[in-house]
DNA sequence: GTTATGATTTACT
DNA sequence: GTAAATCATAACG
């Protein structure tokens, strides 16, 4: 993984994200390149877990049945930007937004596997040991890696600026582990949800059961 | 104006 | 396995 290639190759069109099925999106975005241009350090992790919300319809989803509040106004722009949020007071968690505007759907972004710039990430989280897979694994983590904070709350991704995804591999289904989403059992029926997607076998994402 | 709580992580017991 | 950390947001008065 070179800084040439990171820099040279396209970010997904905007025309990437707003379609209207944010599961297949999630899913589709699993072995992408998240890049990421933050305080002067160029980094890049593949994509290998995610969580599909869908405003409309979900319970555990900020956006549930077109909630609009200042928070989660932004989801409901036009997919290909950032929707960053502050959880437990501590943790940003990396959202894209996905569909047409007026669709308060997203994509979470839960675990990545480094590629490029790992110094810097590892310096960003305070870890010190080169195999310490818990680098980039959970979404407050991911975000904390690659700079990541709710400064970034409705930039483009599609432009380059500071957070942009490239085209890198496709999963194919049967290397995909669908399984319901975590922490989010307030939400009754809606958390058991088979919406969590993860690349089979992947070191960098909790270990598939 | 106040108050409860979370799309989590980390350090303990 | 359990609990604390810690603050912006949202709901209420």
């Amino acid at each position: 993984m070179s800084e040439d290639f990171l820099r040279l190759a396209a970010p997904l069109p905007c025309q990437f994200y707003q379609r209207s099925d944010v599961v297949q999106i999630a899913q589709e975005l699993l072995g992408k390149v998240l890049v990421t241009y933050i305080e002067g350090q160029l980094c890049a992790a593949k994509i290998v877990e995610t969580e599909a919300y869908c405003g409309a319809t979900d319970k555990a989803c900020h956006a549930h049945m077109n909630r609009r509040t200042k928070r989660t106004e932004i989801m409901f722009a036009a997919g290909g930007v950032a929707y960053v949020y502050l959880c437990y007071g501590i943790h940003s968690l990396f959202n894209i937004v996905t569909n047409q505007e007026g669709n308060a759907d997203a994509v979470l972004i839960r675990a990545g596997e480094p590629l490029y710039n790992l110094p810097a990430m590892r310096q960003r989280r305070g870890i010190s040991n080169l195999d310490d897979f818990r680098l980039t694994a959970g979404p407050g983590a991911l975000a904390k890696a690659m700079g990541i904070t709710t400064a970034h709350y409705g930039v483009s991704l599609t432009d380059k600026t500071a957070i942009w995804i490239i085209d890198f591999e496709s999963v194919s289904p049967e290397y995909i582990i669908k399984s319901p989403r975590v922490g989010v059992s307030y939400a009754g029926e809606d958390a058991l949800l088979p919406w969590r997607f993860r690349i089979k076998g992947n070191k960098w994402c909790s270990p598939a059961k």
